[in-house]
DNA sequence: TTAATAGTGTCTCTGAGACACTATGTG
DNA sequence: CACATAGTGTCTCAGAGACACTATTAA
């Protein structure tokens, strides 16, 4: 007696089946902590202590606990591999090629974060570094970036010139509707420094009087009174970011944190288009 | 003899070290899958045969094969629960709460999916329905949506309505810039499809002359010459997508595809601001 | 006074919103 | 011919690009 033709669905089944597919892959947390210096784009990297990619320089990361969620894990990458807390970060993509990593399978929950120069530079110790970003595309396009160290090029482990090419991207793409450049500056700041945040990001210079007319009309400046001290000539004003309250973490962040099973009822359901 | 003090770091590592932090999670794909029916967002959601949240309905998906990408993954989702191939497919976001899912730890990749009436329709089976969606918030915020089945709210599983919501807020934040409504439609449409498509996405209503003005100048649109049929009165020229090169699978899809592991040189580095 | 940057005024151009209008196929 | 929808013309307004201009401070 023959066996019953298999369904289109069942040989998928049985061509993708492993029985290794039982296996669970391992996951990683991996933050892309952006800053910008002298006019570039500029990322923190730590040099692996272990193999693989050993000596190589990596994004800050670490495994998943089983019991925090993926953006407490980004948030304590940071605080214990650059002792840096209370700064913007947000999920950026999750990297899962089946070989990104050579022990195992690993896939890496990328994050990307904000900081300040003079942050960064407080938090940078002896196994770290500030690698200088070049895009080498332009605007939605995408790719990997390019990491200097100034003299020469710096090949990261893994794919994680990928995952700074996708923050750069997100960062330019969230620039034209929401005040991304404050976090990289410090709690006060002129409009030619915030200017130059805009320009290291996007990589293109801009004209100042529309940048002047966008930000202060954007509402989220507020003027300080102060003006910057030590300069050769005429002293900026100094501003402000005026809202700060709702950019302490990502908006999923607060919306998961304390997420719990609702139990809900069991309704009877009827479908719109479902023939059953 | 007095141990050594223990570093901020060190005591960080300690609160949060647990011995389960070695188990690996579960990592699963659920894909919304989304059209535009009557004129609004609708998404194929899928009865659960069993527990957890047995017989509810939730979003098509499944765990992720050892050997897959997750990109495959979600291409392979899509055609073993709709029979669904070739649809633009992207990743959306990974949904990590520790308590998501009742039984262990189960990661969710989302991704989202855009498909035509027409096909949607022809997809679904009996244990499926399309699920009309509210949005319940404006704009940028982003939040859970509602899913009704044209007579009464469906609470769907885990943290899929969660899942949905952002779906919707990433088709909004696409429409400015990317071609997303084609997807949703067939191979020709009216520019009124095309625009009920967009009203969809966004909520509300738009004007029709700056509506055809934007298409027709985006360079997106090619008249086709030809005209609907059967219509009760005047009938619209049909137009056609310009170029559907590069719309079959993410960008990292390609990208990370054929990505092998290069080895590069142990280049001896040199650090811009090290202090090491 | 000069140098160098801060900050403004204003023109143009583009594109969206708004609305009235013409065009055309079916009954 | 009437109707309903397809499709266009045009006015206004908001905002970006471009550039010249004034203002202010330190040396």
């Amino acid at each position: 007696m023959a066996r019953p033709p298999l369904s289109a669905e069942d040989r998928r089944f049985l061509d993708s089946y492993d029985p290794s597919d039982f296996e669970r892959p391992s996951v990683a947390v991996d933050v892309a902590l952006i800053t910008v210096l002298e006019g570039s784009l500029h990322a923190l990297a730590v040099r692996r202590p272990e193999s693989p990619y050993k000596g190589r320089f990596a994004l800050p990361g670490g495994f998943l606990g089983m019991k925090e969620s993926l953006d407490q894990a980004a948030a304590r990458v940071l605080a214990d591999k650059a002792g840096l807390e209370g700064l913007f970060i947000e999920q950026l993509y999750t990297f899962g090629a089946p070989r990104r990593d050579p022990r195992t399978r690993v896939l890496s929950v990328a994050y990307y974060a904000l900081v300040s120069q003079e942050r960064m530079r407080d938090a940078i110790s002896k196994d770290q570094r500030l690698l200088r970003l070049e895009v080498p595309w332009e605007g939605e396009a995408g790719g990997a970036v390019l990491a200097h160290d100034g003299a020469r090029k710096i090949a990261l482990a893994f794919d994680h010139d990928e995952i700074l090419g996708m923050a750069i991207k997100r960062l330019r793409g969230k620039l034209n509707y929401a005040p991304v450049g404050y976090q990289l500056l410090g709690e006060t700041f002129t409009l030619r420094q915030l200017q130059e945040v805009h320009e290291a990001i996007l990589g293109q210079k801009l004209l100042k009087p529309p940048f002047r007319r966008r930000m202060l009309a954007s509402g989220d400046l507020v003027a300080t009174g102060e003006f910057e001290a030590g300069t050769a000539y005429r002293p900026a004003e100094l501003y402000r970011f005026a809202d700060r309250a709702d950019l302490g973490g990502s908006y999923l962040e607060r919306v998961t944190r304390e997420r719990t099973l609702t139990s809900g009822d069991e309704d009877t359901l009827r479908g719109i288009l479902g023939r059953g």
